[in-house]
DNA sequence: CGGGATCCCCATAGATACTG
DNA sequence: CAGTATCTATGGGGATCCCG
C-alpha cells in the first residue's frame, strides 16, 4: 500500500472547518452567540467596527450553515434572536483550541501580524 | 466588576490563529511539510490545482509568520527545504481538532457548502 | 429594531510568461 | 528546479441609503 499521498483526511477536514469559519467575525459571532448575546442590536454595540450589513451577511451564512438558528418575534418592535445549533456547540471547543493557540504565542504573533490586525476586539 | 464585553481572551486568540492560517492553501501546506513533504516542486505535485506563484506567495507568508523556515541549497540544480519552526509544530494540534471537527460533520457540512467547495484535495 | 439594496475598494489568487 | 512580474477576475467587506 501506498501512503496515499497526503492523508486527505487530514486535509479535507480542516478546509471544511476553514471554510465554515470564514469570515471576519463569524468565530467572534459564535462566541457572542454562545455567551448570551442573541440579539443583533447587542451584537452591533459588541463589535462597534462592523457593520450591520456584514454582521447580517455572516449571520446569515452561519445559520445557513446549521451552526446557529434565528428566532422571530413577530412583534414591535421587531426581535430577532438567534441560538447556537448543536452543531454550532460542537464547534466552541475548536474555537477554544484556536483561541488558546492564539493567545499562547500572542506576542510572536502580534509583532509579525502587525498591520494586518488593525483592530482586536480588546 | 462588569463582564469586560465578551471575554477579549476568547475572541482575540482565535483572530490571531485565524490571521495566521489566513490563505487557501496554508493548512494543506503545513500538513504537507509536516508530512515531510519539504520541497516546492513535491508540494505542487501535491496540489495541482494550486499556481505555483500562489503556493510561494503563501509559503513566504508563512515563513515570515515564523511557522516555517526556508532552507535554500546552493546547488544545481537548485534545491529549497521548508521545515516547521517550534511555532508551526505548535500549531499542528490546532489543525489537527479542526481537521477532526471537519471530519466528524462531513456530511452535513458538504451538503451545505456545496459550491463554495469545488475541489477538495481528495 | 431588523434587514435589505447599491456602490466601491482592495486583497486573494488564477493564468501566463520570463529569469537564474 | 525555484522564483518573479503582469494582468485580471472574483468576492469579501466597508459606507450609505431606504423599507418593513
Amino acid at each position: 500500500m501506498y501512503q496515499k499521498k497526503i492523508a486527505n483526511t487530514l486535509t479535507c477536514g480542516s478546509v471544511l472547518t476553514k471554510e465554515v469559519l470564514h469570515g471576519k467575525w463569524k468565530s467572534t459571532l459564535l462566541a457572542c452567540i454562545a455567551q448570551g448575546i442573541q440579539r443583533p442590536s447587542a451584537m452591533q454595540r459588541m463589535l462597534p467596527s462592523a457593520s450591520r450589513r456584514v454582521l447580517n451577511v455572516q449571520l446569515s451564512e452561519l445559520e445557513h450553515h446549521g451552526l446557529i438558528s434565528k428566532t422571530i418575534f413577530p412583534e414591535l418592535p421587531p426581535k430577532v434572536e438567534y441560538h447556537l445549533t448543536d452543531l454550532g456547540r460542537s464547534l466552541l471547543p475548536v474555537i477554544e483550541v484556536m483561541e488558546q493557540w492564539g493567545n499562547a504565542h500572542r506576542t510572536e504573533l502580534e509583532q509579525v501580524l502587525a498591520g494586518n490586525i488593525a483592530e482586536l476586539p480588546g
